[in-house]
DNA sequence: TTAATGATGGGCT
DNA sequence: GCCCATCATTAAA
């Protein structure tokens, strides 16, 4: 992709919305993390939506210094860090001080596949980025980059290429509370 | 193909 | 001290 230096990320104010509705909108949508000038990311093709309500989330026992940015306004990435040694990205969404976000666990890669197969340690391409640690990995997403907010430079969150594609609701992954809430959402074939 | 398990450390009770 | 919004490896079938 030969995207120009200053993109035109268009309107994210859609990312206000609870992360129930948005996290299935998401799909389709492009992640991309710019370095120097390289692109590496692609289709956004399941996710999980979290808020207060719902005790499986990190903001359900109200703000702490880990999740201050996930009761910050939307737009921003929320990284953190689980299982001693991975991480997970979420894009926060919803108004600010709700503690609202969507987890992002799998993306279909189409830029920079070279840097992402390195980084993966040449595993197959299906395992490339089809977990949420694993994303994290192939972007080189750490700790360091919660808090950023998407479409000022390093990170992009660009629109679907086509018509918004058909998604499928299941229940969450590697959850113990909360989990008859059909709140997964992936790419139905 | 699926199932079981060890690695490993920050956050919170 | 217990709990993870996980992954890679190994074992079983």
């Amino acid at each position: 992709m030969s995207l120009p230096a200053k993109v035109s990320p268009g309107n994210l104010s859609f990312l206000e919305a609870g992360s129930v509705r948005v996290a299935p909108m998401l799909i389709g949508w492009r992640m991309y993390r710019r370095e120097g000038d390289r692109l590496i990311g692609g289709a956004i093709v399941e996710t999980e939506a979290y808020n207060q309500s719902d005790a499986a989330s990190h903001s359900y026992r109200g703000e702490t210094p880990r999740t201050r940015v996930m009761f910050g306004p939307a737009g921003h990435l929320y990284v953190y860090f689980t299982y001693g040694m991975h991480y997970c990205m979420n894009i926060v969404t919803g108004r600010e001080g709700e503690g609202d976000a969507v987890l992002l666990r799998a993306i279909l890669p189409d830029e920079g596949l070279d840097i992402i197969r390195a980084r993966r340690n040449h595993r197959p391409d299906h395992e490339l980025t089809d977990g949420p640690a694993k994303l994290c990995q192939a972007l080189g997403v750490t700790g360091d980059d919660s808090g950023k907010r998407l479409n000022e430079g390093e990170f992009l969150l660009l629109p679907p290429r086509g018509a918004q594609p058909r998604v499928r609701a299941t229940q969450r992954i590697g959850i113990t509370r909360d989990t008859h809430r059909l709140w997964r959402f992936v790419l139905d074939e």
